[in-house]
DNA sequence: CGGTTACCCTGGATGC
DNA sequence: TGCATCCAGGGTAACC
């Protein structure tokens, strides 16, 4: 579920609840969610640790204990997410995390309806950098536009596909993929390659525009998927363009958005108004 | 190597 | 009501 909007609104609202405190006690309800570790290590490095920062890479949490004491770092992926409302069980607990020190939440707790989310354990906060630099690219906050240039000229898959790849820059999924491409009226299947330096330097500032106004709406929620760490809806598909608004007027034409399916994302809905990204720029209607 | 698809999982919504 | 099918915020192994 979780791009990097709700993935910062998780790591900042889960801050004040975990840095400084200590870790009674971690909890595995499920290992299938461990990756490259054991039940029985990642509990007992846990235990009695004391957090010292909860940072966000790309679409990664990562909690860091006190010096020498290793990192835990979770992938939502898509059903991810944590809780911070006390002892009850939420559905689909996957992790507990009982706290010391702790005013209002006694418990953490991490659920993933879908299983499909990720859990590692990393001796120290360079080990963990450097897993994320062997599998994702720069991340799209951070990332320079002329480094965004370098990098999607190396590409002649659609520029959403392209986009949605944690190696070319990481934090950028299905909703804000769509957000972007509108808001640089591009086309999601022109090819990455052949985009100007004009256009991708439209996709660098759409990027940080639409996901900085994700972060501050608190992300993106619909049905039953994402949450904050206090079990509230992020609002920033109330203010969306495209994303899930088959057949609504564009909010720059007026047109019908269209709801699609484009190659190399099979299985992933693309939406989109044909009139402001058109596929052939000469035909723009602005 | 670059690009694409199949598959991993589950639960809620939708359709017959 | 019951059952089948479809759908979903992500990522990766395997394939062409």
């Amino acid at each position: 579920m979780p791009e990097l909007p709700e993935v910062e609104t998780m790591v900042r609202g889960l801050r004040p609840a975990l840095v400084g405190r200590r870790v009674l006690s971690l909890e595995v309800l499920d290992d299938k969610l461990l990756d490259g570790c054991s039940l029985e290590d990642l509990e007992r490095q846990a235990q009695g640790g004391r957090i010292q920062s909860v940072t966000r890479k790309g679409k990664w949490v990562v909690l860091e204990f006190e010096p020498s004491r290793g990192v835990i770092v979770i992938q939502p992926r898509m059903t991810g997410g944590f809780l911070l409302l006390g002892p009850e069980q939420p559905r689909h607990a996957r992790l507990v995390f009982r706290m010391g020190d702790l005013e209002g939440a006694e418990v953490i707790w991490y659920y993933d309806s879908r299983r499909l989310g990720r859990v590692s354990w990393y001796g120290d906060m360079e080990q963990a950098q450097t897993a994320f630099d062997r599998s994702q690219g720069p991340d799209a906050l951070e990332i320079e536009a002329s480094e965004l240039v370098l990098r999607l000229r190396k590409t002649r898959r659609g520029i959403k596909p392209a986009l949605m790849d944690q190696k070319v820059l990481a934090g950028i999924g299905n909703i804000y993929a769509d957000e972007v491409l509108f808001q640089a009226r591009l086309h999601p299947e022109r090819i990455a390659a052949e985009l100007s330096e004009a256009e991708v330097q439209r996709i660098h500032t759409a990027i940080r525009q639409v996901l900085n106004a994700a972060i501050n709406a608190e992300g993106s929620s619909f049905d039953q998927g994402y949450r904050t760490v206090l079990g509230l809806e992020g609002g920033f598909l109330a203010q969306s363009a495209v994303h899930r608004r088959q057949g609504q007027p564009c909010p720059a034409c007026g047109g019908p958005i269209l709801k699609t399916r484009i190659p190399g994302l099979i299985g992933r809905p693309t939406y989109y108004c044909p009139v402001c990204q058109p596929i052939d720029p000469g035909s723009a209607s602005e």
